[in-house]
DNA sequence: CATATATTCAATTAATTACTTGAATACAAT
DNA sequence: ATTGTATTCAAGTAATTAATTGAATATATG
């Protein structure tokens, strides 16, 4: 009887497990962490049939890792709570930790780009305040107007060369983007330095900047 | 080019979900992170097969969750880091918040059975100083001489009985077991209410105890 | 009321996973 | 060298999952 209620009790958590066993809906998630997003809008960025997405974002909600609720036409989805988000960082950590292939993934797209440390939030707040760094938001706008770091400028990364000429040349750059692993964040900050520019990364990404509590802009 | 980066790093950390998407392995987890443990002797606890288990055991290690060394014949299975013991609390924790059934399974089988707070592992920890606590492990004796709070007494379920003339009945008594949801903490905890003691659970299991780096005997 | 839009559902197909069984491998004891 | 023990591997079977396609449902607009 209590094996029984054990098993049905891991049943349950292996629910969670199953909702972060495919790619792409980690992908999902990690698109939704930057606020809330219909399903018509989480298909085209993400590249899946909007049945496909559909499926995919049951699959979360019954997990327990999203929720919904509908807008005239529109279905928007968000995350449970901010511990989905230290969830997605949790297997991340530990897939960075742990699994070889991750570091070799990391090592070839990532570290030849930037391979200094990122600068932590609380250091980017206290610079931020002092007015020392420029915060550039490589998301794309829709992402960047649900909610960015006081004072970030949104360039996407096409846009950054032409953006250059308004940048103080003698102030540091600090760019962010999704997540700890999203190449923009890093193509962002190699072309700054390509082009003389004192550029770093943040820590991680947005959705970890609000899940700590610090100020949010939209 | 990048968004195939992106997709084959989304598919490493799925390997991590995958690992998490099955009760068994949830289970055989648990029973690992009381401390290291053969592959048999994880098929008795689990009720597995050998061939079953070392396939789940093989499906745990490439995706990083656990390390294992050979002595002699037998091969033993550890966690690959406390970041493991994060990893599942944390897949436990939002299955416990955003999963109804979860809520169910608990308020049917555990919470009838103690719903007071369990206490936090530093107040037990500054009890256990004081003298002011008697401490019960009511794990398998394998998994208490693996590692231990000190001072615990090992008394499995079935001794409890017997082993109440032992105790001093103005002491208060906190049991504990593999981790918050252990049915034989919340047994022992009825059982010694029953005979009019003061009993209660500590707050989670000799995992996280060790974790956050309190003292351990062996 | 009819049509358009957005989303979900259900059925089918293909791929993946879990368990079982028997064979293979590695190490220890005789 | 042979036998025993412990574990892993490989193949087969059954169950589950992912994507696709077309239908169904819900809401908005004309």
């Amino acid at each position: 009887m209590s094996t029984n209620f054990k098993h049905a009790l891991f049943s349950q958590f292996a629910r969670v497990g199953k909702a972060l066993s495919h790619a792409n809906r980690l992908e999902l998630l990690e698109f939704i962490a930057q606020g809330e997003r219909s399903v018509d809008e989480l298909a085209t960025v993400s590249g899946l049939t909007v049945a496909n997405t559909s499926q995919h974002l049951q699959h979360l909600r019954q997990a327990g890792l999203v929720t919904s609720h509908k807008e005239g036409l529109k279905v928007y989805y968000q995350l449970s709570g901010d511990d989905v988000i230290t969830l997605l960082d949790t297997v991340r950590g530990v897939a960075e930790r742990h699994i070889a292939e991750v570091d070799k993934l990391v090592n070839t797209y990532l570290t030849v780009k930037d391979n200094l440390e990122p600068l932590p939030r609380k250091e980017l707040l206290k610079r931020a305040k002092q007015g020392l760094v420029t915060v550039l938001d490589v998301r794309p706008a829709e992402e960047y107007a649900a909610g960015h770091v006081p004072g970030a400028v949104n360039v996407p990364l096409k846009e950054l060369e032409g953006y250059l000429k308004n940048l103080d040349a003698q102030q540091e750059i600090v760019a962010y983007c999704r997540g700890p692993h999203c190449i923009l964040a890093f193509d962002a900050v190699a072309a700054l330095r390509d082009k003389g520019l004192t550029a770093r990364r943040l820590e991680d990404g947005f959705p970890e900047w609000k899940r700590a509590g610090l100020p949010v802009e939209s």
